[in-house]
RNA sequence: GCCGAUGUGGCGAAAUGGCAGACGCAACGGACUUAAAAUCCGUUUUCACGAAAGUGGAGUGCGGGUUCGAGUCCCGCCAUCGGCACCA
């Protein structure tokens, strides 16, 4: 039994480097202080989406991301970069804790297995992660910084007149607690009783959850928030600077969802109470002909009459009951009740009734409207259904009986009278802010992040609860680790699993601690800081590694030592000058538009205001990289049975094979089918590399190629070489992958039929190959070396080429002669051959003779070293 | 419904407004081999005419437009994928 023989020794080659560059710490990055440091290169940040180590490893499509990076990050030390390249876990996660349930097998140890894993894998793809850094957002050591920039966030409100976060000691009001950037509200709700937990409206997927796909439904619960709407509008204007796909900026200025509008007040006939709404369409005003509350509208117990009672309670009862997939389901009809109530259009002092119904949001606006069914589909909608008027303010009106819900002219509006839409928003506006009964105001989509979930396996909050308020517990209690437990589940009673923890809950006499725990997001919503100083016990990073790594600064004017920490007032408000930079390269799927990389870039902002890092934005460049589908075109999953193993294709093709399959399959960013024949393609290229040095001797043995020779390149060879450079170099550059490679299959299929094969050709193919096929190419520069001069050393510690573009211009060219745009002949002239005698030669050309002959030239187009286009009549 | 992306051979794809299909896969033919595999060389958008070299036409989802010239720019559609969705 022989097994089959290999294209090319993959197998001995790929884990003799890969121990080689872990004992050698070959891709370690030292921070600036430390041994080996550079200070004369610049830095370069290269960072990865941390994945969660689930228990089925890595499919393909965790490589594709990172290969990129790996590729960028390999490139950037060949030229001359301080390269920050690492790589942790996310590891706190809903999957280890249901796994516990059903087993009893402690989280921890599920996702320490599941990590090292997965660690495992991506070491086996030769990934230049520098491990040193490796980071677990459930260690300890980690997630006391999790709690601690908690406890800074708790610490903060948010200052309207700054348009910044700054310490709750200088907030003067009267009620500190109610201004927190992390506060306590009893709100409605995702609560998902599959899950026993609340989710955030981003995990809510269609009214199911995002993991699992079970019921969600709304119920009012004593929550912890963070205040990020308090950062709406900083939000999408920072954006502007950062180099993101726009499509992914466009999704989270969507999801903020600025809207310019105005509060109204209306008051309610008989009633000491008014109802406020929000407009983006003042103007129409005059055409509001009845109000609608939202059901769990405050107000609704106030204002409904008492022959009104039964039916609007019975209505409330019903929707109470509602899903919110119900709810949102748009297909269904209006539903809707009268109160009895009604309220007067400050406007022209009309009595409009006042309705329920569930198309109105309490989580929207003020969860109340006025109906303008002329000028609104929904309105329309429920104005027919129920026979309310419906009044037409907004001209020129053509048909009567359909709701016109774009801009025109003022109608029917008394003092907006003939003005167009947008004057007349601001006449009106101005008018109610007059006369008190209303004002600009711009209103957001976003909501308060709901930042507690009734889970085990998370980061516990660092308060305490005392006489029904919250305290934050001190920095030197920090990290607070969960208790242990044997029972995962949530209490009997619907408490998260840490009420299980009887002595850990109580903290003193009358003091116990918060049961709750963060949700996963937290711990991915900084880790990026941590990488720059992972080992770090007294700081999330040290001033210096954080500015080093972010900004590329060294010798940081303001140093914040470790004995000043506590002082916290005293360190804050430096007013540190916005700095550009932030991680240099960010690659993920597109999955996290609008979850972590809002969370993130929240947090960060916080941190920024508070003076503890360097720049405004996290990430300043972002790359998102398309999916890899299944052979059938289809998403891998497991129960479709088309998931692709990384491992096999290593073990099948090797890890470089994997690696250049990955970036060959097309752009990086684009959705793309997985072929096993593009694998097989690849991999016989990177033999054909291989054999470009290494030749099979009689005995089947390898070794080197006897037509190896010191030799000067041809001038066509040369050409090759340089325009492979230049390609290669810059396709990197623009994450054109799949081109880089294309441009070195046609180098090495120029090298492969000759009879003498220069070395130093090959010397510069190894390393333009070498951060997409790591492994061959170091193997064979170190084969290389024992022969030749030029291959010192490894191949990682080299100098990138140059190319010389005197190299590339060709002395004589062809170019094709067009008559009226199309293809006629071909002429070759000398590359810099004047307009006028190019086109002397070109006319005369036999078959553009025969061509033009008899008919007018009217136009000759002349493109130098490009084309002749001539015109005929 | 709204927003965004994409649409090019049998397949993955390439093309600063300037020779459409680089590179790879698959297929077919040849060399090497007793044979096969591997390797190397060649052909391969399509239609018509031709024994052949070749000649001519069509062609980048569909319909228009700008231009000497459009896969690329503009207008209007269609399809697929992704996101949001009663947001007042």
């Amino acid at each position: 039994m022989s097994e089959k023989r290999k294209p090319y020794p993959y197998d001995q080659i790929e884990p003799k480097w890969q121990t080689l560059w872990a004992t050698e710490e070959t891709f370690r990055a030292p921070n600036p202080g430390q041994p080996r440091f550079d200070p004369a290169k610049p830095k370069y940040f290269v960072l990865d989406m941390f994945p969660y180590p689930s228990g089925d490893g890595l499919h393909v499509g965790h490589p594709e991301g990172y290969t990129a990076t790996d590729i960028i990050a390999r490139f950037k030390r060949l030229k001359g970069f301080n390269v920050l390249h690492p790589m942790g876990w996310d590891a706190f996660g809903l999957p280890a804790e249901q796994y516990a349930i059903k087993t009893g097998q402690h989280p921890a140890i599920t996702t320490e297995r599941n990590a090292e894993r997965f660690k495992q894998q991506l070491q086996r793809i030769g990934f230049s992660y520098d491990w040193s850094r490796e980071v677990n957002t459930t260690d300890p050591g980690y997630f006391k910084w999790t709690q601690w920039i908690f406890l800074q966030i708790y610490n903060s409100w948010f200052n309207p007149t700054t348009n910044k976060a700054e310490p709750i000691s200088t907030y003067t009001g009267n009620d500190p607690d109610s201004m927190r950037l992390a506060y306590v509200a009893e709100a409605p709700v995702n609560w998902c009783p599959a899950l026993g937990t609340v989710l955030a409206n981003e995990e809510v997927i269609d009214g199911k959850s995002e993991v699992g796909g079970f019921p969600v439904i709304r119920k009012p619960m004593r929550q912890w928030m963070l205040r990020i709407t308090a950062y709406a509008e900083r939000l999408i204007d920072e954006l502007e600077g950062l180099d993101w796909p726009e499509g992914i900026k466009l999704l989270q200025r969507n999801w903020i969802g600025k809207s310019d509008g105005a509060r109204v007040e209306f008051s309610i006939l008989g009633s000491r109470f008014s109802i406020s709404v929000f407009t983006t369409r003042p103007d129409t005003l005059f055409g509001a002909t009845y109000m609608v509350l939202s059901p769990e509208h405050p107000l609704v117990d106030q204002v409904t009459t008492p022959e009104q009672k039964g039916a609007v309670t019975a209505y409330r009862t019903e929707i109470a009951g509602k899903s919110d997939l119900d709810r949102t389901d748009l297909a269904k009809d209006k539903t809707g009740v009268f109160t009895g109530a009604f309220a007067i259009n400050p406007v022209n002092q009309e009595k409009i009734p006042i309705w329920i119904a569930d198309y109105v949001l309490m989580s929207y606006g003020t969860g109340a409207i006025m109906a303008v069914p002329a000028h609104d589909e929904r309105d329309w909608e429920f104005a027919k259904k129920f026979n309310l008027p419906i009044r037409f303010v907004v001209g020129p009106v053509e048909n009567e009986d359909e709701c016109f819900s774009g801009q025109g002219i003022s109608i029917n509006s008394g003092l907006i009278d003939g003005l167009p839409t947008a004057e007349a928003k601001h006449k009106i506006t101005q008018w109610l802010q007059d006369c008190g009964h209303g004002q600009k105001t711009v209103n957001y989509k976003l909501r308060d992040w709901l930042f507690s979930r009734q889970r085990y396996w998370g980061e516990p909050f660092p308060v305490i609860w005392e006489n029904g308020k919250h305290r934050a517990i001190s920095e030197g209690e920090l990290p607070l680790t969960p208790p242990p437990l044997e029972d995962f589940k949530p209490t009997e009673s619907g408490e998260p699993p840490l009420a299980r923890a009887t002595d850990w809950i109580r903290y003193s006499d009358g003091a116990t601690r918060e049961t709750n725990t963060m949700p996963q997001w937290a711990g991915s919503c900084w880790y990026y800081l941590r990488y720059c100083d992972p080992q770090n016990p007294d700081r999330f990073a040290s001033v210096e590694a954080e500015r080093y790594w972010m900004t590329g600064e060294l010798n940081a004017e303001c140093r914040m030592t470790n004995d000043e920490m506590p002082d916290k007032d005293a360190i804050r408000h430096s007013s540190l000058p916005a700095k550009p930079g932030g991680v240099d390269l960010y690659v993920g799927g597109t999955e996290h538009a609008v979850l972590h990389l809002l969370y993130a870039r929240f947090w960060h902002k916080v941190l920024y205001d508070l003076g503890y890092v360097s720049t405004v934005e996290p990430f300043q460049k972002l790359v998102n990289q398309g999916m890899i589908l299944g052979t059938d075109n289809q998403k891998m999953s497991k129960s479709r049975g088309n998931v692709i193993n990384p491992d096999d294709i290593i073990t099948d093709y090797g890890a470089d094979s994997l690696r250049l399959y990955e970036m060959f399959m097309g752009p990086l960013e684009q959705v793309k089918p997985w072929s096993m024949s593009g694998v097989e393609g690849v991999h016989r290229f990177l033999a054909r590399v291989w054999r470009l040095v290494m030749e099979e001797n009689q005995e089947g043995n390898w070794e080197m190629s006897s037509l190896l020779a010191d030799v000067a390149p041809t001038s066509k060879q040369e050409k090759v070489i340089h325009a492979t450079i230049k390609k290669v170099t810059q396709d990197i550059e623009a994450l054109a992958f799949n081109t880089a490679i294309s441009q070195m299959m046609v180098f090495t299929n120029e090298f492969t039929n000759v009879e003498a094969r220069p070395v130093a050709a090959l010397r510069t193919l190894l390393i333009l190959l070498n951060p997409f096929a790591p492994h061959l190419t170091e193997e064979l520069w170190s084969l290389l070396a024992g022969k030749f001069a030029g291959f010192e050393g490894q191949i990682a510690g080299q100098t990138w080429p140059v190319w010389d573009e005197t190299l590339l211009i060709e002395d004589e060219i062809e170019i094709p002669v067009q008559i009226n745009g199309k293809v006629r002949d071909r002429i070759t002239i000398k590359k810099d051959l004047s307009q006028e005698a190019t086109t002397i030669q070109a006319l005369a050309m036999p078959k553009i003779a025969e061509a033009t002959a008899g008919k007018t030239v009217r136009k000759i187009v002349v493109v130098p070293g490009k084309l002749v286009n001539i015109v005929v009549g």
